[in-house]
RNA sequence: GCCCGGAUGGCGGAAUCGGCAGACGCAGCGGACUUAAAAUCCGCAGGCCGCAAGGCCGUGGGGGUUCAAGUCCCCCUCUGGGCACCA
């Protein structure tokens, strides 16, 4: 077993308590005649010790008022779910912040980094469920188990401005904001589907589904059922939230690619079809109508039955639409469905297979399937009549839910098309093998063919166009002729906000016999979330079984209301939480408005790229809906945003769903918060996902045991001496050319490539420089004066990382301000220089020898130095040199043949 | 299925702008110290061939651009995340 154990650490804690490091002699009997001591690094020790004096300055971490004079630096990690323990997934990412946090301070900012709970959420009603707790007590709980977490790792949050979410004093303004949402005609209420479970009788959330059934009822499969639900409006900001990630290069490229997708801004046309009276059909195309495979011609004069809207973003390739695909629940699909029960019977199965598709998550595998029903759609630009079928692969609530199929040109089309033999008709083709003279076996091996960069042909008088000019084109004359017009969708849905969940934001909604839906009027804020409900999480809303509740004066009329027994989304509470910490205490509104003002927006926001959509795109809309309600001034609530990787081990994400969480608690009891922490930054660049391997935290212990010893026995000598002393020797010399290298490494990293690993190995080197040169210190040739600011910066530049240990040091070498505020140390562009550097040398690019130059040497020097380098010479002979790549102060290429 | 990432020694990773592939650490091996162990310190270490000097090969696979490719381009494989009620 490597490590120390929980027992021996605390024999030697015991052994240490004063502010005296543990100083042990090696062993007893030979100890007096022993020159060496052996220290030894003891974080429970240090760690403990530190944590008591932090704890004791109250404001350590507190930000300055916005008139302090110094430069703000709001730095934010994302907020925890209080689930009861701290997995590394959270250590990592509040060391990275921590970090960040703390170097700020060292550089002088005024720095705000607060914490908080996001502590609404299904887990609490689970564990209700399960141990028959309230959640309001598990949530407390947990929030206390995990903010001692906190202060063990040492993080340096600033604990008065704490936000916890299911705080009346936090979600009334949930409310307060969903009012003005109400007012404004953002907040709505329509229909909406639910996963439902018959035996629960009540509604379950994804994450209770498993395969298609209930998670208590196995056999039981889940229904999806329409019920009234509130929307947000957040498709009114859809071209905004579009707009403003071009302007936003503080965010990563994938995560702005991302929204951008889910966004899915696609311009097209919408295009209606007349759908012809089946009645009206002549009688000698009832052969060529049954099997709804074929177009029919045009006819003049059909009586028309309906009509079915279309949109495509390929309006191009219109005289190649072979068919018209309806969603299963396309109302259309329900009115021809209705004298039809042959009808109805074959759609039944591909409303249910869709469902099953959205329930498994993967309505895009879809196996397609689809039923012909028996009517034709008139394609208005040439008068044809195409089949109407049923598509499980259709969705209702994207574009129209319905579309034009065109099989020769989209990769859906063809696929369904291939399989139910309907036409496939081409009329777009690449430019090169265009028009008429392309073979048509030529041609089928394109397709599907769906190159915008290519000519129409087939089409009409539109034949020959380029696509592009074609859609265009078409667009106009179908909105000239009244049957269409050019239209922009989104991918992008209203935010269904309801929940039938008991612990939540109750939604501050009243439901009057007479007045119909009345907002519950502000000063009646905060309805409050009863306390003593019944988790039982079956038969519907739990609020709704709370008499108390439940019934309430309409403030409109007076008579019998009816209150809103849904909860909010979590995703409410945490698309403004930032901004409370600014002003967490104000009972009168959400925030004041100039603090915001000298805060935001966020300097860095720091989470997991899992957040990358949802949790980004919600908050960067209400900092949207807040700009326009006069109450924030930014557009865009974060400047900077960076997504760290997941933690993972054996191959999976490490998180409380899987089960397959390392306690951070037992990293710290090993080898120390420091330890843990800087392991959590050094085995991976923080934004790529990390694997756990313990060894590797005994490792950075080591380190860090290292670094203790060497100042416990250079400490001493250096505190002699604080004047910085001239460079005397040419050990001295490097030593000192070594530390400003570091510092260098280290400052530019924190600039904005936060490649902490590389930094953390960046000081692992320069230790280890130092270590090798102790014969040197031995020998005096290393200046006390040299010495002591090699340990002073040093102890600088752990401090973001190891704070604990930074610490310590800080007063074993005789300083004694608080390392927080002392600032960080600059380096010298001339001390860090090379005077000589390797200039490898290829011959036709292989490695045959490495120079050694002056760094300033010329070009000619370099050359000169390389072909008088014997290996080189040997190799060159009798060889004619074609050429001869010089790259300054990188490398030379000789080209030979 | 769609969208976004990733793949480098036994392992985690480094190589920041196309310029010495493998920094730093882990595990391993050899040595020092010790009665012994732990701890600590020193050294070795991509693969293959070779006593050595040295040579050849090598960044998931295949192709391409270039004096030069882990890095750029095209195609493919595997793998992680997200897909709107987990947070």
């Amino acid at each position: 077993m490597t490590g120390r154990r929980k027992g021996e650490q605390a024999a030697s804690g015991a052994a240490g308590t004063g502010t005296v490091p543990a100083v042990r002699t090696a062993a007893e009997g030979a100890a007096g005649s022993a020159q060496e001591l052996e220290v030894r690094y003891n974080p429970a020790d240090i760690e403990a010790r530190w944590q008591e004096r932090w704890a004791a300055q109250t404001g350590l971490y507190a930000a300055e008022p916005a008139d302090c004079g110094k430069q703000k630096y709001y730095v934010l990690e994302m907020l925890p779910y209080p689930s009861g323990q701290l997995h590394m997934g959270h250590v990592r990412n509040y060391a990275i912040g921590d970090a960040l946090a703390r170097y700020m301070w060292m550089q002088g900012y005024n720095v705000l980094h607060p914490m908080g709970w996001d502590a609404f959420g299904l887990p609490a009603e689970n564990a209700a469920l399960k141990n028959n707790t309230p959640p309001r007590e598990w949530t407390r709980s947990n929030i206390a188990a995990m903010k001692r977490q906190f202060i063990r790792l040492g993080m340096a949050f600033d604990w008065s401005t704490e936000v916890t979410t299911c705080l009346p004093d936090y979600y009334r303004w949930n409310q307060w904001f969903f009012l003005r949402m109400y007012e404004r005609g953002l907040a709505y209420r329509r229909k909406s589907k639910v996963n439902w479970c018959p035996a629960c009788a009540t509604v379950l959330a994804n994450e209770q589904v498993v395969d298609g059934c209930c998670w208590r009822h196995e056999d039981q499969r889940v229904e999806q059922r329409d019920i009234e639900q509130w929307f947000l409006r957040i498709t009114n900001y859809a071209q905004e939230l579009l707009d403003d990630l071009r302007t936003m290069d503080g965010w990563p490229e994938k995560v702005r690619t991302m929204q951008r997708n889910w966004i899915g801004r696609s311009e097209g046309a919408e295009i209606a079809f007349d759908i012809e009276n089946p009645e009206d059909a002549p009688a000698d195309e009832g052969k060529a109508r049954r099997g709804g495979t074929a177009i029919l011609p045009a006819r003049d004069g059909a009586k028309t039955w309906g009509k079915v809207s279309v949109f495509t973003t390929r309006v191009d390739t219109i005289y190649g639409a072979t068919s018209i695909q309806l969603a299963p629940e396309h109302p259309l699909v329900r009115q021809m469905a209705a004298g039809n029960a042959e009808l109805a019977q074959s759609v039944a199965p591909l409303l249910e297979q869709q469902k099953q598709a959205r329930e498994a998550g993967d309505v895009g595998a879809i196996e397609k399937h689809g039923v012909f029903t028996g009517y034709y759609a008139i394609n208005p630009f040439n008068g044809e009549r195409l089949p109407v079928w049923v598509g499980n692969y259709i969705l209702l609530d994207y574009g129209t839910g319905a579309i034009m199929s065109v099989p020769a040109h989209d990769e859906r089309d063809y696929e369904f098309a291939k399989k139910y033999g309907l036409e496939i008709r081409i009329v777009v083709l690449p430019r090169k093998v265009g028009g008429e003279a392309a073979q048509n076996g030529e041609r089928e091996s394109l397709l599907p063919y769906t190159e915008e960069d290519s000519l129409l042909i087939n089409s009409g008088p539109f034949s020959s166009l380029g696509c592009q000019e074609a859609q265009h084109k078409m667009a106009a004359y179908a909105a000239e002729h009244g049957f269409g017009k050019a239209m922009v969708t989104y991918r992008l849905k209203d935010w269904g906000i309801s929940r039938q969940r008991y612990w939540g934001t109750p939604i501050p909604m009243l439901y009057c016999e007479t007045c119909g839906i009345v907002p519950v009027p502000e000063s009646d804020l905060p309805v409050l979330l009863p306390e003593n409900v019944e988790i039982t999480q079956q038969g519907g809303s739990p609020l709704g079984k709370v008499p108390d509740f439940v019934n309430a004066v309409c403030p409109k009329c007076g008579g019998k209301a009816r209150r809103e027994t849904d909860t909010m989304d979590t995703f409410v509470d945490s698309s403004w939480y930032f901004y409370r910490y600014t002003d967490a205490k104000n009972d009168k509104a959400p925030f004041a408005t100039e603090t915001v003002a000298y805060w935001f927006p966020i300097d860095q926001y720091i989470g997991g790229v899992e957040h990358a959509i949802l949790h980004l795109i919600y908050s960067r809309f209400w900092t949207k809906v807040m700009r326009d309600l006069g109450l924030v001034k930014n557009n865009e609530p974060v400047e900077r945003l960076f997504t760290q990787g997941m933690v993972i081990k054996d191959g999976a994400k490490m998180s409380k769903n899987k089960g397959n969480v390392v306690s951070p608690d037992d990293m710290i009891a090993r080898y120390g918060a420091d330890a843990t922490r800087m392991y959590s930054l050094f085995a991976a660049p923080p934004d790529r996902d990390l694997d756990w391997q313990e060894d590797g935290v005994a490792g950075v212990s080591r380190f860090l045991g290292r670094v203790y010893r060497f100042a416990a026995k250079h400490g001493d000598p250096a505190k002699r001496s604080k004047v910085p002393g001239t460079v005397a020797s040419a050990a001295s010399h490097a030593l000192i050319r070594k530390l400003h290298q570091t510092i260098r490494r280290v400052t530019e990293d924190f600039g904005g490539r936060w490649h902490f690993n590389t930094d953390i190995a960046a000081i692992m080197e320069l230790v280890n420089t130092l270590t090798a040169a102790e014969p040197q210190i031995a020998a005096g040739d290393i200046p006390d004066a040299v010495l002591a600011e090699i340990l002073r910066t040093l102890t600088l530049l752990l401090a973001p990382f190891a704070p604990f240990l930074a610490c310590e040091l800080w007063e074993q070498i005789g300083e004694s301000g608080n390392l927080l505020r002392a600032p960080w140390p600059e380096f010298d562009q001339a001390l860090a220089k090379e005077e000589q550097i390797e200039i490898p040398v290829q011959i036709n690019g292989k490695l045959r020898a490495v120079v050694r130059v002056d760094a300033e040497a010329s070009e000619d020097m370099v050359r000169d130095a390389a072909l008088a380098n014997e290996k080189i010479a040997a190799l060159l002979e009798g060889k004619e040199v074609v050429r001869m790549v010089l790259v300054p102060r990188k490398l030379v290429n000789i080209v030979i043949k």
